[in-house]
DNA sequence: AGTATTGTGTTCGCTATCGCACACAATTGC
DNA sequence: GCAATTGTGTGCGATAGCGAACACAATACT
């Protein structure tokens, strides 16, 4: 954890904060360097601290067995990781992954347990991003229900574009099976199809969004629908 | 809304709260009896009311275009309809629908808003609810994107068997099929395979749990996953 | 009693996805 | 520079679930 404390914080939680609750929560942050796999916090597992990322990219997933997980949220600089513990809860129900690596702000758990309950300005904020994440999961749930791995892989480069403000990120095709929790292959033959159709382009380990509202059109409206909520 | 005030509470989030944080809630609560299909919330839509099921089991939906919803909850006594305004919120993003008739404790959403930022006993027994719902609704995703329909099927029979807590209840294929977001064909299907095991017996409109914990083995982890979560 | 409605069972062809296996290309490490 | 590793493409048969259509049984209506 170098001691960089002077880079300025992206987090939009952080940033919507007023002057005075920002500055009595700037002493407990570390700022962190968050790589790609990096686990944050194993599924069941403590939370010992909570992120709020300032331009990294965290995966939430729920396995079902050993070797089978989904990704049901994808929080970026809109939002926490550890939500939990504004639930009064520290172990974590979900597995949290660094998908695109980058800064987060750090916090040790009881720290942001004790400050979280002095300050109604981060209860609002972060009382309605659970909501927000809720609602994500959600959405998942149905969208995983109904929609082909076309439509989802369409979703998912989407809403990692809203998250990272990028067109192009590094993950393979692996990666993306795992979090759409779907064969490589599957992948394969779905990225291929959006290629076609000059929505995206690839190279090994590589993804851009050639154009974006076409590749809304091929999503599914879970993108739209969760979009939407997030703007307010 | 007859003013039958004097049946006992048997809702297990009031059941928890110290004497004192009941008596004061009593007297905005009216006792409704909800009947099936009666619509709480609408996706989308106001929550003008929060609800504490006694014996009636609500459905949260979550629908991806006009005619397809899938379940992302089950609510009975052990929680409560309109979670969000304890996140600050009035907006419900689902669909909520009840599935079991039955009581429940209805108070105006302004009134449990007041009243829920004075008392952190109530404060503390909805966060941990809402923590659980959480998981409850990832649970979901992820069950609905591995689980064959026999396995959901049986799933969703025993978490409302836990809820009604009654091993027979009333419902049609028709509706089950909504529940699961799959044809109705598929849940006949899938309930004559778990009758032909003997773990299950119905007919017209009626289920009958014949065998629980052979239907359980018959399910996915998920149920247990999520039912030790709420044991505690 | 007779009719309409509702709930359940069955079949058909079709598609998305699965699991598996193998080929090949690009990158990395020595 | 060569071998090992990693990432991507392709083909195969199998299967779960889909949409649609139809048959029949049980209940409700009047």
């Amino acid at each position: 954890m170098p001691g960089s404390k002077n880079v300025a914080i992206t987090n939009r939680l952080l940033t919507s904060l007023p002057q005075k609750t920002k500055k009595d929560l700037l002493p407990y942050f570390t700022t962190v360097e968050l790589q790609f796999g990096d686990v944050l916090y194993e599924a069941g597992g403590p939370i010992r601290h909570v992120y709020f990322p300032d331009d990294c990219l965290v995966s939430l997933l729920t396995t079902v067995d050993a070797n089978r997980a989904a990704e049901v949220g994808l929080v970026g600089n809109e939002g926490m990781i550890g939500v939990p513990v504004a639930l009064g809860i520290d172990v974590s129900p979900f597995l949290a992954v660094v998908q695109g690596r980058g800064n987060a702000r750090c916090m040790k758990t009881a720290d942001f347990r004790r400050e979280f309950r002095n300050s109604a300005a981060l209860q609002s904020v972060l009382f309605r991003f659970t909501h927000l994440l809720m609602t994500q999961v959600a959405q998942t749930a149905a969208c995983n229900r109904f929609h082909v791995v076309t439509q989802r892989l369409a979703r998912w480069l989407l809403m990692t574009r809203d998250r990272v403000h990028a067109n192009e990120f590094v993950l393979t095709q692996e990666f993306l099976a795992r979090m759409l929790g779907v064969r490589r292959v599957g992948v394969t033959q779905a990225a291929s199809a959006l290629q076609k159709l000059k929505l995206i382009s690839y190279t090994r380990g590589n993804i851009t969004i050639i154009d974006p509202s076409g590749l809304e059109a091929a999503a599914c409206g879970c993108y739209e629908a969760v979009k939407e909520l997030y703007a307010k």
